[in-house]
RNA sequence: GGAGGGGUGGCCGAGCGGUCAAUGGCAGCAGACUGUAAAUCUGCCGACGAAAGUCUACGUAGGUUCAAAUCCUACCCCCUCCA
């Protein structure tokens, strides 16, 4: 999408830079964001106690939105996670209990704090949870003002449920419900903070486009989508997943060195694409560090921001730091605080514990097992110099400085401090 | 409510009384080559154990059998069709 078409300086910036996805009537969506400022909202829901690399994408977006001075919204679907998003997924979601909803709140209120601003300013942003309107709604009520808008043809046709429907994946009242609730929460917003645009992931588009076609049925106002693109890797992998999990926004979930390593680690072919997306880098500086022979230079600048972004300034020094002891496989004694780092008592361990114990203390591996076959994949050295020997008894000649350095792999790095 | 199909390790998916800790693929991890990339090749890929081996696992609970993922019973869940 070409950005020259836009009079807003959001959109122009959104569409450079490959924010846009999908939109309903984005002509008259930039008249408006042209004139003034809007409110928007971003919603997700409580699964989780953080939010991942995955949901990063809208994020960057309301960000955006909130630079160009616009008003951004962040919903939490306290409600909406009591039904579950059928979207694309063959699972039924889990239900949830009271206080596992309220800890994901809090939890992805944290996760939103590095990049949305919220407070009481003119264009400061707000965290809702929908679960403050939709606990209130009856049955019948619920039915006769909300559900006569939801012609069934269209609720049949979108393509949640039709793909459930085809695959006879497990699909029941309860989820198809879900649409109508998210629907409603545009509504909600519309009304109470004068909202008239919703982003999301392009997986969204069906429960976004429900939500407008439901406010104009219902008020007559015309409301906005837009969507960002699902971000696979060149590979065809979605984004932010890893076989440990999902790469966490929170610190305390993942840390600050794994994040880095995740960025740094991308495929060559989407440098670029994450560059623009995932730093604030200016267009002109993206495509100077693309034209540079050593991609590795693009890297680790996205890699270097985009960390900078979640974690701040303050970590880097330490991550660099950790990175150079990796390079020089565990020479240096670092005493990073954002690398991984293992503490362990001296008497417990000197003399009694082995490498094994180690690696699985350091939650490198999750059964001893597992450590086992590490070693004798020839995957672990100690300050530098490889392990071949499972049975290991570590004691004082491993630590420099009460230090050791335990590597994995060329990209994992723990810190063990002693303690006497 | 009736009839039929199905629930296997992170996922897909074989197996249908012993040789099954369970073929194969994907994903993953480590090694080699490189650039902490991709591709390729090699090894690993339930837990405990140095090993021999032991234990726990094929929806849940029982049962038959010398022996069960495989047979029987009940229950739970999913799908399809009928009512």
């Amino acid at each position: 999408m070409s950005s020259s078409v836009f009079k807003s300086s959001v959109l122009r910036e959104a569409a450079d830079r490959g924010f846009i996805h999908q939109s309903t009537d984005i002509k008259q969506l930039d008249g408006c964001l042209a004139e003034g400022p809007i409110a928007l909202y971003l919603g997700c829901d409580a699964t989780a106690e953080s939010l991942h690399i995955g949901h990063l994408i809208p994020i960057m977006l309301l960000r955006l939105f909130q630079k160009h001075g616009h008003r951004p919204i962040a919903l939490v679907g306290g409600g909406t996670s009591k039904i579950g998003d059928p979207s694309f997924r063959n699972t039924v979601r889990p239900m949830l209990s009271e206080e596992e909803l309220s800890r994901n709140i809090q939890g992805i209120r944290l996760s939103y704090a590095p990049y949305i601003r919220f407070g009481a300013q003119s264009n400061d942003g707000k965290l809702v949870d929908n679960a403050e309107w939709l606990d209130q709604l009856e049955y019948i009520p619920f039915l006769r003002e909300v559900g006569r808008h939801f012609p069934m043809g269209r609720l049949l046709s979108l393509d949640t449920v039709k793909q459930k429907l085809e695959n006879n994946l497990p699909f029941s009242f309860l989820e198809f419900n879900y649409p109508l609730l998210q629907a409603y929460d545009f509504l909600e917003l519309l009304q109470r903070e004068n909202c008239i645009l919703q982003i999301g992931g392009s997986d969204q588009w069906g429960n976004i486009v429900s939500g407008v076609e439901f406010v104009r049925r219902m008020t007559q106002k015309e409301v906005f989508a837009l969507t960002t693109p699902l971000l696979t890797t060149a590979s065809g992998a979605k984004m932010g997943k890893t076989a440990q999990g999902a790469v966490w926004l929170r610190r305390d979930f993942y840390t600050p060195f794994d994040f880095w390593q995740y960025w740094r680690n991308v495929d060559d072919r989407d440098v670029g694409k994450l560059l623009r997306l995932f730093t604030e880098l200016s267009l002109e500086e993206i495509t100077r560090l693309e034209s540079i022979e050593d991609i590795n230079i693009a890297k680790i600048t996205l890699a270097d921001h985009a960390t900078s972004l979640t974690h701040g300034k303050d970590v880097l020094a330490d991550i660099h730091q950790a990175i150079e002891t990796l390079r020089q496989r565990g020479k240096s004694a670092s005493d990073a605080k954002h690398t991984p780092t293992l503490a362990i008592r001296a008497e417990a361990w000197l003399g009694q514990k082995t490498i094994v114990d180690l690696l699985v203390e350091a939650q490198v591996c999750p059964s001893r097992g597992k450590a086992r076959r590490l070693i004798r994949g020839d995957g672990v050295c100690l300050n530098g110099v490889g392990i071949k020997d499972e049975l290991l008894v570590l004691d004082s000649s491993h630590f420099f400085d009460e230090r050791a350095q335990l590597t994995v792999g060329k990209k994992r790095l723990i810190c063990v401090q002693l303690q006497l």
